[in-house]
DNA sequence: CGTGATGGATAGTAGCAGTATCCATTAATG
DNA sequence: CATTAATGGATACTGCTACTATCCATCACG
């Protein structure tokens, strides 16, 4: 398969897939001659999985970049390679929020994990995240949205341990670092989506019109 | 209050808090001389929710300005302005997938709203992720997670009522429809990082070293 | 043998979210 | 009251991201 045909099965424009080669981003085709290479099947799948990191789950290229390595990488333990997929999605915060709001966020964010007995690293990306996203709302007047912090940490923690179990279970070993990422950004997607349509019918059952 | 008081305590450079007045997304302070205004209480507020906006919840500047327009408006049912807040937070997409997989995926969407007793307009911008997330999703051989679609709603679907709930009973008619603009965007990124804490957590578990 | 596609390199673009600069005033301070 | 600093408003510039466009020497194919 060349370049054009590439193109044609995955959707993505010609000047795009050779962007994504120039970032390597996309392994380079086989030379068969100085200037014609030959794309396989690898080449499709990859870029699909690109584009659906990009598009759907709203990764930066530069990210996607290093999702892609840490799955190339044989070197990398799973747990690693979803803290990348976790970095990819959280982008680097710099606190915002005052110093004492913080500090009283962060407390009931430490009492949230100790209570739910979890093990996260204190430089974990999503952890600043969740702090200033609960000194936000606590700023913005919004306690009550706080108060649900455990009735959302019950539903989230269930589902998670059965994806958890269903990629380990239905994934042969060689692909489960595929499955994870996969999972861990676009299951992102999913949930979100859900949550806007959940939303959305119960709005228009109470307030429509 | 002067741009240079309002600037320290809601921590906004200057220039950034022109720009917003220039972007009409903050109002203009009250002039008490052609170059002396004085902000307020409620520009201090609008700031940290734009913020709150913009950082948290990456919203863009334009959908920021939509959103309040619409709360600023009384001419609003709470109905649209959720809808608002949703294509606030929902790019627009470009169907990526071919046909025949969206035209799959659209029907097990479909399937599952009419499961669950949802009333959802055919034209809300989050269907068209959900579509497209669910053939991306089956074309990278990921079926397993959207056979989750159904547990996912399940515990959305019950943590989204009692949000709604919540909002309703403990908010003043005046302040709800910030409420709820702010609990669908801010909610998303709490929930968001609660997974991403809960998924570090198993993997720790499991995976570490 | 001529037309069109290809790989590779380099340059250019559009959109976004601010920053920077300037200026004619006005406020604050000694 | 004189000087210094800050302000509102307008306009211009910047850095970053994710592509597009152009060019060219070389191939493939009819």
């Amino acid at each position: 398969m060349r370049i054009a045909e590439l193109s044609r099965q995955s959707g993505v424009p010609v000047p795009t897939i050779k962007y994504y080669l120039r970032e390597a981003l996309l392994p380079p085709g086989e030379l068969t001659s100085p200037n014609q290479a030959s794309y396989g099947e690898v080449h499709l799948r990859r870029l699909r999985l690109i584009r659906a990191l990009v598009d759907l789950g709203q990764v930066p290229i530069a990210r996607v970049k290093e999702i892609l390595e840490g799955l190339d990488s044989d070197s990398m333990t799973l747990h690693e390679q979803i803290g990348r997929a976790h970095r990819a999605i959280t982008p680097t915060r710099t606190p915002t929020a005052t110093t004492d709001a913080r500090t009283a966020a962060t407390q009931q964010v430490n009492d949230l994990i100790a209570r739910r007995d979890w093990t996260v690293e204190p430089d974990a990306p999503a952890l600043t995240t969740l702090i200033e996203t609960v000194a936000a709302l606590r700023s913005l007047d919004q306690d009550h949205l706080v108060a649900f912090l455990d009735s959302y940490a019950d539903a989230i923690e269930k589902f998670t341990a059965l994806e958890v179990a269903a990629v380990t279970e239905r994934t042969s070993p060689d692909q489960i670092a595929e499955s994870v990422v996969i999972g861990t950004i676009l299951g992102e997607t999913l949930i979100s989506s859900l949550r806007l349509l959940a939303q959305e019918s119960i709005s228009a059952a109470r307030w429509r019109g």
